[in-house]
DNA sequence: AATTGTTTAAAACGCGCGTTTTAATCGCAG
DNA sequence: CTGCGATTAAAACGCGCGTTTTAAACAATT
């Protein structure tokens, strides 16, 4: 049938976009990896591009039937909401190899967009961004500003992310120990939200005076050293 | 001389290998950039890796001379020092293709480390590390335990690499007016050190207690949706 | 003047890749 | 049976790239 070696193909070329890239990914190794032959990608897909463009909304597509509106039991609190959230996420990223190759796409069209991104933006990473915005809501005084709210869902996500841009880096700046008994997805989801929940309920009037904050020091506008570089 | 045209190469090889990637860059344009001859480059270099490499080790140096060790003068406040890193470092990040192109080097080595990553981990990335969690010692309890000030460092780079590696991301979630509004260097800036700021003089005890924390409620261990993809 | 290291110009090699083609087979609907 | 879409195998085209080569100039040193 028509969509069984189609489906093939795209299983296929999941992964493979996913961990070496457009431009490092052959046709051939696809094939490969599918057994189906290479004229037989052309008919279905004509171009490489077709065929990465097809793989990340099949990706998309992936996740979002996976991933349910997540719909808390009333009466969820909402920090419990956030320690979901958060752990969810940064269950996403962790891993090396082992990740989901459909999350380790989305990371490569994040950091470098192509055409399948504003599709992917729609779909996927607005909706999520709206939930934990709702969330967020909820944590947060009725005066806090739009901006403010954005910055600080995009908090919670870069501390998230960052363990997946750089997990070598972070291999090769915590000894294997250190590394093994505090970095699961567990331990540091709870550390992404404990702080953020810490921040959030600071008494502190941070999140909605305009500018300065905490213990009255603070000097926001000297200039410094400024290297911007040659 | 010698030096000149070896430079000129260099010089052309960096924001052409920092835009494009390895593999999408080719020695000819480099060439072309530089004004230099196909051969001569292989005269210099040999292969187009050690070009790469010796890149990378250029873009290093460039930085390590142009970011002496910070000295801020005695009496300045922790909260001060942190303020003022978390502005350089995210000042780095910002600009979609203005930034200096040994900073987007350096984070594609972090995406996807090479032979030269180990290098610019030992000589860069270590150093900055360490002059934070220099600046988070002072804001520390003493009793918080080591695993915890790095995760609280990387809490700090994480949110400031988000906002290169999301770039495109962010300008397609967050309209215009507000980004040209709130999303220069020093807000997000302010925003972090805030942010931070306040989590840290959070009166309670999340840094040090061993698990759970704040206002009592929490539970962490359910298990809920659990989506580990297909 | 002779030597040596540097640079250029131009062409070619060799290979891998995206893409196309051809010819042949299989299954199935008309 | 006939035709048609799907699939395969194998080969080829065409191109771009990394790399090499050749031959000739140029500069500085000896």
């Amino acid at each position: 049938m028509a969509e069984d070696t189609r489906t093939r193909i795209l299983n296929a070329a999941g992964p493979v976009f996913a961990e070496k890239g457009y431009q490092n990914t052959t046709v051939r190794e696809i094939c490969r990896v599918a057994n189906v032959n290479l004229a037989s990608m052309n008919y279905h897909f004509g171009h490489k591009e077709r065929l990465y463009i097809e793989t990340v909304k099949q990706a998309q597509r992936n996740k979002i039937e996976q991933v349910p509106q997540p719909q808390w039991q009333t009466g969820t609190s909402p920090a419990e909401k956030l320690r979901g959230f958060v752990r969810t996420l940064i269950t996403r990223m962790m891993g090396t190899g082992e990740a989901p190759w459909q999350t380790r796409l989305m990371m490569r069209e994040i950091m470098q967009p192509t055409q399948a991104c504003q599709e992917l933006v729609q779909n996927y990473f607005r909706p999520q961004f709206e939930i934990l915005l709702g969330i967020l809501e909820e944590l947060l005084p009725a005066a806090t500003t739009q901006p403010k709210r954005h910055q600080l869902a995009f908090s919670v996500v870069g501390q998230c992310l960052y363990y997946r841009v750089a997990h070598e880096v972070v291999a090769l700046l915590i000894d294997k120990e250190e590394r093994e008994a505090h970095y699961d997805a567990q331990q540091l989801g709870d550390h992404v939200t404990d702080l953020m929940l810490a921040a959030l309920s600071s008494p502190d009037s941070w999140l909605t005076s305009s500018r300065h904050s905490s213990s009255g020091l603070e000097s926001s506008t000297e200039r410094r050293i400024e290297n911007t570089s040659s």
